[in-house]
DNA sequence: TCAGTTCACATACAGTCTGCATGTAAGCCT
DNA sequence: AGGCTTACATGCAGACTGTATGTGAACTGA
Protein backbone atom coordinates (compact mmCIF):
# COMPACT_ATOMS: atom_id res chain seq x y z
CA UNK A 1 0.00 0.00 0.00
CA UNK A 2 3.21 2.10 -0.09
CA UNK A 3 2.14 3.85 -3.16
CA UNK A 4 2.52 7.42 -3.97
CA UNK A 5 -0.62 7.70 -5.65
CA UNK A 6 -3.03 10.60 -4.33
CA UNK A 7 -4.04 8.50 -1.28
CA UNK A 8 -5.75 11.39 1.36
CA UNK A 9 -6.61 9.31 4.00
CA UNK A 10 -3.18 7.57 4.83
CA UNK A 11 -0.44 10.23 4.39
CA UNK A 12 3.52 9.68 4.87
CA UNK A 13 5.11 11.33 7.79
CA UNK A 14 7.01 13.59 5.56
CA UNK A 15 4.26 14.87 4.12
CA UNK A 16 2.26 15.31 7.36
CA UNK A 17 5.54 17.20 8.57
CA UNK A 18 5.80 19.14 5.24
CA UNK A 19 1.73 20.33 5.06
CA UNK A 20 1.77 20.68 9.07
CA UNK A 21 4.89 23.02 9.24
CA UNK A 22 4.01 24.95 6.01
CA UNK A 23 0.23 25.39 7.56
CA UNK A 24 2.11 26.94 10.76
CA UNK A 25 4.39 29.06 9.07
CA UNK A 26 1.91 30.66 6.77
CA UNK A 27 -0.61 31.17 9.51
CA UNK A 28 1.91 32.54 11.87
CA UNK A 29 3.01 34.85 8.76
CA UNK A 30 -0.57 36.56 8.44
CA UNK A 31 -1.01 36.69 12.37
CA UNK A 32 2.64 38.21 12.64
CA UNK A 33 1.67 40.73 10.32
CA UNK A 34 -1.45 41.90 10.78
CA UNK A 35 -0.91 42.00 14.85
CA UNK A 36 2.70 42.19 15.34
CA UNK A 37 4.69 39.38 16.99
CA UNK A 38 4.22 40.37 20.64
CA UNK A 39 0.33 40.72 20.11
CA UNK A 40 -0.37 37.21 18.41
CA UNK A 41 -0.40 33.94 21.00
CA UNK A 42 0.54 30.77 19.97
CA UNK A 43 -3.45 29.24 20.64
CA UNK A 44 -4.46 31.91 17.81
CA UNK A 45 -1.91 30.45 15.39
CA UNK A 46 -2.42 27.26 15.89
CA UNK A 47 -6.22 27.73 15.30
CA UNK A 48 -5.34 29.47 12.44
CA UNK A 49 -3.36 26.73 11.19
CA UNK A 50 -6.19 23.79 12.16
CA UNK A 51 -4.18 22.21 14.97
CA UNK A 52 -2.83 22.60 18.18
CA UNK A 53 -0.39 23.91 20.47
CA UNK A 54 1.43 20.89 20.38
CA UNK A 55 2.07 20.14 16.96
CA UNK A 56 3.47 23.66 16.99
CA UNK A 57 5.81 23.21 20.13
CA UNK A 58 6.60 19.84 18.18
CA UNK A 59 7.97 21.29 15.11
CA UNK A 60 9.42 24.54 16.31
CA UNK A 61 11.41 24.90 19.71
CA UNK A 62 9.39 27.96 20.50
CA UNK A 63 7.58 31.24 19.50
CA UNK A 64 10.98 32.92 18.35
CA UNK A 65 11.74 29.99 16.15
CA UNK A 66 8.79 29.66 14.54
CA UNK A 67 9.00 33.85 13.96
CA UNK A 68 12.17 33.00 12.36
CA UNK A 69 11.13 30.45 9.96
CA UNK A 70 8.62 32.60 9.03
CA UNK A 71 11.63 35.61 8.11
CA UNK A 72 13.67 33.26 6.86
CA UNK A 73 10.80 32.18 3.86
CA UNK A 74 10.27 36.08 3.47
CA UNK A 75 14.19 36.49 2.91
CA UNK A 76 14.44 33.85 0.59
CA UNK A 77 11.44 35.09 -1.36
CA UNK A 78 12.95 38.61 -1.66
CA UNK A 79 15.96 37.31 -2.82
CA UNK A 80 14.45 35.21 -5.52
CA UNK A 81 13.04 37.82 -6.99
CA UNK A 82 15.93 39.71 -7.44
CA UNK A 83 17.09 37.30 -8.83
CA UNK A 84 14.89 37.05 -11.29
CA UNK A 85 14.90 40.39 -12.65
CA UNK A 86 19.27 40.20 -13.02
CA UNK A 87 19.64 38.32 -16.19
CA UNK A 88 23.40 39.29 -16.04
CA UNK A 89 24.05 40.84 -19.82
CA UNK A 90 23.97 44.19 -18.29
CA UNK A 91 26.97 46.71 -17.41
CA UNK A 92 27.67 46.48 -13.29
CA UNK A 93 25.95 50.11 -13.99
CA UNK A 94 22.41 48.84 -15.54
CA UNK A 95 22.65 45.57 -13.16
CA UNK A 96 22.90 47.79 -10.06
CA UNK A 97 19.90 49.59 -11.06
CA UNK A 98 18.01 46.72 -12.07
CA UNK A 99 18.57 44.94 -8.77
CA UNK A 100 17.59 48.22 -7.09
CA UNK A 101 13.96 48.46 -8.70
CA UNK A 102 13.73 44.27 -8.09
CA UNK A 103 14.15 45.14 -4.42
CA UNK A 104 11.50 47.36 -3.93
CA UNK A 105 8.97 45.72 -6.02
CA UNK A 106 9.81 42.17 -4.17
CA UNK A 107 9.30 44.63 -0.46
CA UNK A 108 5.53 45.67 -1.97
CA UNK A 109 4.54 42.01 -1.24
CA UNK A 110 2.05 42.56 1.73
CA UNK A 111 3.55 42.23 5.43
CA UNK A 112 7.08 42.43 4.22
CA UNK A 113 8.20 45.06 5.14
CA UNK A 114 6.75 44.64 8.27
CA UNK A 115 8.55 40.89 9.16
CA UNK A 116 11.88 41.64 7.55
CA UNK A 117 12.29 45.29 8.62
CA UNK A 118 10.37 46.03 11.85
CA UNK A 119 9.81 43.24 13.94
CA UNK A 120 12.52 41.33 12.69
CA UNK A 121 14.64 43.37 14.37
CA UNK A 122 12.91 43.65 17.55
CA UNK A 123 12.46 40.10 17.54
CA UNK A 124 15.64 38.34 16.99
CA UNK A 125 18.02 41.05 17.15
CA UNK A 126 19.61 43.45 14.20
CA UNK A 127 22.87 41.15 14.20
CA UNK A 128 20.52 38.03 13.50
CA UNK A 129 18.28 39.26 10.24
CA UNK A 130 21.25 41.04 9.12
CA UNK A 131 22.62 37.63 8.66
CA UNK A 132 20.21 36.50 7.34
CA UNK A 133 19.75 38.90 4.65
CA UNK A 134 23.91 38.26 4.28
CA UNK A 135 22.83 34.70 3.51
CA UNK A 136 19.57 35.56 0.90
CA UNK A 137 20.47 38.43 -0.88
CA UNK A 138 21.93 41.40 0.67
CA UNK A 139 26.06 41.34 -0.10
CA UNK A 140 24.51 41.59 -4.15
CA UNK A 141 24.36 45.24 -3.37
CA UNK A 142 27.99 45.42 -2.33
CA UNK A 143 29.28 43.72 -4.83
CA UNK A 144 27.48 45.99 -7.52
CA UNK A 145 29.03 48.98 -5.73
CA UNK A 146 32.28 47.43 -5.88
CA UNK A 147 31.93 46.77 -9.83
CA UNK A 148 30.39 49.69 -10.57
CA UNK A 149 31.93 52.27 -8.87
CA UNK A 150 35.34 50.18 -10.11
CA UNK A 151 38.82 52.33 -9.91
CA UNK A 152 37.12 55.15 -7.31
CA UNK A 153 38.70 54.36 -3.94
CA UNK A 154 37.33 57.89 -2.08
CA UNK A 155 35.41 56.18 0.13
CA UNK A 156 34.96 52.95 2.62
CA UNK A 157 32.88 50.85 0.44
CA UNK A 158 31.72 48.58 2.80
CA UNK A 159 30.29 50.86 5.17
CA UNK A 160 28.26 52.76 2.04
CA UNK A 161 26.97 49.43 0.73
CA UNK A 162 25.28 49.24 4.60
CA UNK A 163 24.27 52.75 4.59
CA UNK A 164 22.43 52.53 1.16
CA UNK A 165 20.97 49.16 2.04
CA UNK A 166 19.54 51.61 4.96
CA UNK A 167 18.14 53.91 2.33
CA UNK A 168 16.59 51.03 0.36
CA UNK A 169 14.81 49.79 3.04
CA UNK A 170 13.08 52.81 4.21
CA UNK A 171 12.33 53.43 0.86
CA UNK A 172 10.45 50.20 0.59
CA UNK A 173 9.26 51.04 4.13
CA UNK A 174 7.55 54.70 2.54
CA UNK A 175 6.18 53.35 -0.12
CA UNK A 176 3.96 50.49 1.82
CA UNK A 177 3.20 52.79 4.10
CA UNK A 178 1.38 55.07 1.77
CA UNK A 179 3.91 57.47 0.59
CA UNK A 180 4.06 58.88 -3.39
CA UNK A 181 5.79 55.92 -4.48
CA UNK A 182 6.79 57.72 -7.48
CA UNK A 183 8.71 60.03 -5.82
CA UNK A 184 9.84 57.83 -3.57
CA UNK A 185 11.64 55.45 -5.84
CA UNK A 186 12.92 58.16 -7.94
CA UNK A 187 14.91 59.75 -5.22
CA UNK A 188 16.11 56.15 -3.94
CA UNK A 189 17.63 55.73 -7.65
CA UNK A 190 18.74 59.35 -7.91
CA UNK A 191 20.97 58.81 -4.54
CA UNK A 192 22.34 55.66 -5.90
CA UNK A 193 23.20 57.06 -8.66
CA UNK A 194 25.09 59.89 -6.61
CA UNK A 195 26.90 57.37 -5.02
CA UNK A 196 27.81 55.05 -8.52
CA UNK A 197 29.51 58.62 -9.35
CA UNK A 198 30.06 60.05 -12.79
CA UNK A 199 29.45 57.35 -15.79
CA UNK A 200 32.61 55.80 -16.86
CA UNK A 201 33.17 56.32 -20.67
CA UNK A 202 32.83 60.48 -19.11
CA UNK A 203 36.45 61.34 -17.58
CA UNK A 204 35.35 62.05 -13.75
CA UNK A 205 35.32 65.60 -12.58
CA UNK A 206 37.28 64.98 -9.53
CA UNK B 1 -3.39 80.09 51.44
CA UNK B 2 -0.85 76.86 51.43
CA UNK B 3 2.44 78.32 52.53
CA UNK B 4 5.39 77.45 49.83
CA UNK B 5 8.00 76.93 52.47
CA UNK B 6 10.47 74.36 51.54
CA UNK B 7 9.15 71.19 54.18
CA UNK B 8 11.84 67.86 53.16
CA UNK B 9 9.64 65.56 55.30
CA UNK B 10 6.04 65.73 54.07
CA UNK B 11 6.73 66.05 50.50
CA UNK B 12 3.99 67.49 48.22
CA UNK B 13 2.10 65.72 45.90
CA UNK B 14 3.32 67.00 43.22
CA UNK B 15 7.22 66.47 44.14
CA UNK B 16 5.87 62.88 44.96
CA UNK B 17 4.53 61.98 41.11
CA UNK B 18 7.60 63.87 40.02
CA UNK B 19 10.19 61.65 41.14
CA UNK B 20 8.22 58.49 41.58
CA UNK B 21 7.15 58.64 37.56
CA UNK B 22 11.19 60.00 37.21
CA UNK B 23 12.47 56.36 38.47
CA UNK B 24 10.18 53.95 36.94
CA UNK B 25 10.83 55.75 33.52
CA UNK B 26 14.93 55.47 34.08
CA UNK B 27 14.06 51.72 35.51
CA UNK B 28 12.35 50.88 32.51
CA UNK B 29 14.86 52.50 30.14
CA UNK B 30 17.82 50.44 31.13
CA UNK B 31 15.59 46.95 31.49
CA UNK B 32 14.16 48.07 27.85
CA UNK B 33 17.79 48.40 27.12
CA UNK B 34 19.25 45.39 28.22
CA UNK B 35 16.70 42.86 27.68
CA UNK B 36 14.39 44.61 25.43
CA UNK B 37 10.49 45.24 25.67
CA UNK B 38 9.11 42.04 25.13
CA UNK B 39 11.33 40.31 27.94
CA UNK B 40 11.07 43.02 30.45
CA UNK B 41 7.73 42.75 32.69
CA UNK B 42 6.37 45.25 34.99
CA UNK B 43 6.92 43.29 37.99
CA UNK B 44 10.51 43.75 36.70
CA UNK B 45 10.50 47.60 36.50
CA UNK B 46 8.70 47.70 39.67
CA UNK B 47 11.28 46.34 41.66
CA UNK B 48 14.14 48.08 39.79
CA UNK B 49 12.03 51.53 40.23
CA UNK B 50 11.61 50.37 44.06
CA UNK B 51 7.52 50.40 43.97
CA UNK B 52 5.20 48.37 43.39
CA UNK B 53 3.21 47.62 40.40
CA UNK B 54 0.45 49.51 41.82
CA UNK B 55 2.50 53.14 41.28
CA UNK B 56 3.04 51.86 37.68
CA UNK B 57 -0.46 51.77 36.45
CA UNK B 58 -1.76 54.66 38.36
CA UNK B 59 1.17 56.68 36.23
CA UNK B 60 1.16 54.91 33.15
CA UNK B 61 -1.94 53.45 31.42
CA UNK B 62 -0.13 50.54 30.45
CA UNK B 63 3.44 49.20 29.63
CA UNK B 64 3.18 50.65 26.16
CA UNK B 65 2.83 53.81 27.29
CA UNK B 66 5.50 54.02 29.87
CA UNK B 67 7.59 53.15 27.29
CA UNK B 68 6.17 55.34 25.01
CA UNK B 69 7.74 58.00 28.01
CA UNK B 70 10.74 56.72 27.86
CA UNK B 71 11.38 56.97 24.00
CA UNK B 72 10.11 61.03 24.01
CA UNK B 73 12.70 61.77 26.75
CA UNK B 74 15.36 59.70 24.52
CA UNK B 75 13.96 61.47 21.44
CA UNK B 76 14.03 64.68 23.82
CA UNK B 77 17.77 64.40 24.48
CA UNK B 78 18.64 63.48 20.92
CA UNK B 79 17.42 67.20 19.43
CA UNK B 80 19.00 68.86 22.48
CA UNK B 81 22.18 67.12 21.61
CA UNK B 82 21.90 68.40 17.68
CA UNK B 83 20.44 71.93 18.64
CA UNK B 84 23.85 72.18 20.92
CA UNK B 85 25.78 71.86 18.34
CA UNK B 86 24.45 74.00 15.27
CA UNK B 87 25.19 77.79 16.60
CA UNK B 88 23.55 78.97 13.47
CA UNK B 89 26.37 81.16 12.32
CA UNK B 90 27.05 78.90 9.56
CA UNK B 91 26.56 78.41 6.20
CA UNK B 92 22.97 76.04 4.62
CA UNK B 93 26.20 73.31 4.35
CA UNK B 94 28.28 74.02 7.53
CA UNK B 95 25.41 74.00 9.42
CA UNK B 96 23.97 70.23 8.17
CA UNK B 97 27.24 68.65 8.70
CA UNK B 98 27.43 69.74 11.69
CA UNK B 99 24.45 68.82 13.07
CA UNK B 100 25.01 65.93 11.38
CA UNK B 101 28.20 64.97 13.20
CA UNK B 102 26.11 66.46 16.22
CA UNK B 103 23.52 63.56 15.46
CA UNK B 104 26.27 60.67 15.28
CA UNK B 105 27.55 61.66 18.45
CA UNK B 106 23.58 62.05 20.53
CA UNK B 107 23.55 58.39 19.62
CA UNK B 108 26.47 56.80 21.27
CA UNK B 109 24.92 57.48 24.01
CA UNK B 110 24.26 53.46 25.50
CA UNK B 111 20.74 51.95 24.49
CA UNK B 112 19.35 54.62 22.12
CA UNK B 113 20.04 52.99 19.04
CA UNK B 114 18.04 49.65 20.34
CA UNK B 115 15.17 52.23 21.94
CA UNK B 116 14.46 54.91 18.76
CA UNK B 117 15.65 52.30 16.21
CA UNK B 118 15.01 49.18 16.85
CA UNK B 119 12.30 48.77 19.97
CA UNK B 120 10.73 51.78 18.94
CA UNK B 121 9.15 51.13 15.80
CA UNK B 122 8.35 47.29 16.77
CA UNK B 123 6.47 48.64 19.82
CA UNK B 124 4.42 51.47 19.21
CA UNK B 125 4.87 51.36 14.93
CA UNK B 126 6.51 53.28 12.43
CA UNK B 127 4.22 56.11 12.49
CA UNK B 128 4.39 56.90 15.69
CA UNK B 129 8.16 56.89 16.33
CA UNK B 130 8.60 59.27 13.03
CA UNK B 131 5.82 61.19 14.82
CA UNK B 132 8.20 61.73 17.72
CA UNK B 133 11.17 62.38 16.28
CA UNK B 134 9.15 65.00 13.65
CA UNK B 135 7.86 66.93 16.76
CA UNK B 136 11.42 66.79 18.49
CA UNK B 137 14.26 66.92 16.26
CA UNK B 138 13.90 65.21 12.37
CA UNK B 139 12.53 68.02 10.28
CA UNK B 140 16.03 69.85 10.84
CA UNK B 141 17.40 67.54 8.17
CA UNK B 142 15.03 67.87 5.24
CA UNK B 143 15.36 72.30 5.88
CA UNK B 144 18.86 71.60 6.11
CA UNK B 145 18.89 69.91 2.81
CA UNK B 146 16.23 72.52 1.45
CA UNK B 147 18.81 75.45 2.00
CA UNK B 148 21.69 73.49 1.29
CA UNK B 149 20.53 72.47 -2.15
CA UNK B 150 18.32 75.69 -3.00
CA UNK B 151 17.66 76.04 -6.51
CA UNK B 152 18.58 72.38 -7.70
CA UNK B 153 15.14 70.65 -7.93
CA UNK B 154 16.03 67.71 -9.99
CA UNK B 155 15.15 65.28 -7.01
CA UNK B 156 12.07 65.00 -4.67
CA UNK B 157 13.53 66.75 -1.76
CA UNK B 158 10.78 65.43 0.86
CA UNK B 159 11.87 61.90 -0.29
CA UNK B 160 15.68 62.60 0.22
CA UNK B 161 15.26 63.88 3.50
CA UNK B 162 14.03 60.39 4.71
CA UNK B 163 16.10 58.14 2.98
CA UNK B 164 19.17 59.97 3.95
CA UNK B 165 17.65 59.97 7.29
CA UNK B 166 17.37 55.89 7.19
CA UNK B 167 21.15 55.83 6.24
CA UNK B 168 21.94 58.23 9.40
CA UNK B 169 20.24 56.13 11.58
CA UNK B 170 22.09 52.58 9.89
CA UNK B 171 25.29 54.59 10.45
CA UNK B 172 23.96 55.58 14.03
CA UNK B 173 23.69 51.46 14.72
CA UNK B 174 26.39 50.66 12.92
CA UNK B 175 28.89 52.71 14.90
CA UNK B 176 26.59 51.56 18.05
CA UNK B 177 26.93 47.67 17.15
CA UNK B 178 30.93 47.84 17.15
CA UNK B 179 31.37 48.84 13.49
CA UNK B 180 34.66 50.93 11.96
CA UNK B 181 32.99 54.39 13.74
CA UNK B 182 35.76 56.04 11.47
CA UNK B 183 34.29 54.33 8.41
CA UNK B 184 30.87 54.52 8.85
CA UNK B 185 30.93 58.23 9.87
CA UNK B 186 33.03 58.78 6.35
CA UNK B 187 30.46 57.13 4.03
CA UNK B 188 28.00 58.91 6.04
CA UNK B 189 29.30 62.35 5.44
CA UNK B 190 30.49 61.48 1.65
CA UNK B 191 26.94 60.09 0.89
CA UNK B 192 25.88 63.25 2.18
CA UNK B 193 28.00 65.80 0.21
CA UNK B 194 26.98 63.80 -2.42
CA UNK B 195 23.28 64.45 -2.11
CA UNK B 196 23.91 68.19 -1.82
CA UNK B 197 25.57 68.36 -5.24
CA UNK B 198 27.92 70.52 -6.07
CA UNK B 199 29.64 74.01 -4.30
CA UNK B 200 27.58 76.72 -5.53
CA UNK B 201 30.52 78.75 -6.17
CA UNK B 202 31.70 75.86 -8.18
CA UNK B 203 29.19 75.79 -11.03
CA UNK B 204 28.12 72.36 -11.70
CA UNK B 205 29.47 70.18 -14.47
CA UNK B 206 25.62 68.52 -15.04
C1' DT C 1 -9.16 74.44 61.19
C1' DC C 2 -11.60 70.84 59.95
C1' DA C 3 -14.63 67.88 57.14
C1' DG C 4 -14.91 66.21 52.48
C1' DT C 5 -12.60 65.06 48.43
C1' DT C 6 -8.96 63.80 45.63
C1' DC C 7 -4.49 61.77 45.04
C1' DA C 8 -0.68 58.37 45.33
C1' DC C 9 0.02 54.18 45.95
C1' DA C 10 -0.56 48.98 47.74
C1' DT C 11 -2.94 44.59 47.51
C1' DA C 12 -5.74 41.09 45.58
C1' DC C 13 -7.69 38.90 41.68
C1' DA C 14 -9.21 37.17 36.93
C1' DG C 15 -7.92 35.87 32.56
C1' DT C 16 -4.36 34.66 29.36
C1' DC C 17 -0.05 33.11 27.78
C1' DT C 18 4.26 30.27 27.35
C1' DG C 19 6.79 26.17 27.59
C1' DC C 20 7.00 21.46 29.17
C1' DA C 21 5.70 16.85 30.56
C1' DT C 22 3.04 13.19 29.53
C1' DG C 23 -0.05 10.27 26.72
C1' DT C 24 -1.38 7.93 22.25
C1' DA C 25 -1.96 6.40 17.73
C1' DA C 26 0.16 6.08 13.48
C1' DG C 27 4.14 5.34 10.55
C1' DC C 28 8.64 3.08 10.05
C1' DC C 29 12.50 -0.32 10.18
C1' DT C 30 14.14 -4.97 10.42
C1' DA D 1 5.28 -8.95 13.34
C1' DG D 2 7.41 -6.60 16.93
C1' DG D 3 9.93 -2.73 18.72
C1' DC D 4 11.11 2.00 17.94
C1' DT D 5 10.31 6.52 16.50
C1' DT D 6 7.50 10.19 14.77
C1' DA D 7 3.57 13.43 14.94
C1' DC D 8 0.75 15.08 17.26
C1' DA D 9 -3.00 16.08 21.54
C1' DT D 10 -3.86 17.11 26.36
C1' DG D 11 -2.98 18.78 30.86
C1' DC D 12 -0.36 21.53 33.96
C1' DA D 13 2.86 24.94 36.39
C1' DG D 14 4.59 29.36 36.56
C1' DA D 15 4.42 34.05 35.11
C1' DC D 16 2.50 38.08 33.34
C1' DT D 17 -0.94 41.89 32.24
C1' DG D 18 -4.47 44.85 33.45
C1' DT D 19 -8.13 46.01 36.78
C1' DA D 20 -10.81 46.50 40.89
C1' DT D 21 -10.55 47.66 45.45
C1' DG D 22 -8.63 49.42 49.79
C1' DT D 23 -5.94 52.98 52.65
C1' DG D 24 -3.62 56.78 54.36
C1' DA D 25 -1.80 61.16 53.22
C1' DA D 26 -2.32 65.59 50.79
C1' DC D 27 -5.36 69.09 49.28
C1' DT D 28 -9.55 72.33 49.18
C1' DG D 29 -13.17 75.25 50.59
C1' DA D 30 -15.85 77.14 54.24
Amino acid sequence: MTKTAATPLSRTNRERTETTRLALIEAARGLFVSKGYGDTSTPEIAAAAGITRGALYHHFVDKRDLFRQVLLREAEAVAAGIEAAAPGQLTPREALIEGSKAYLDAMTVPGRTRLLLIEGPAVLGLAEVMAIDEATSANSLRQGLERARAGKAEVPLDALARLLSAAFDRAALEIDAGADGQDVRAAMLWLLEQALGSEPRRKPAA
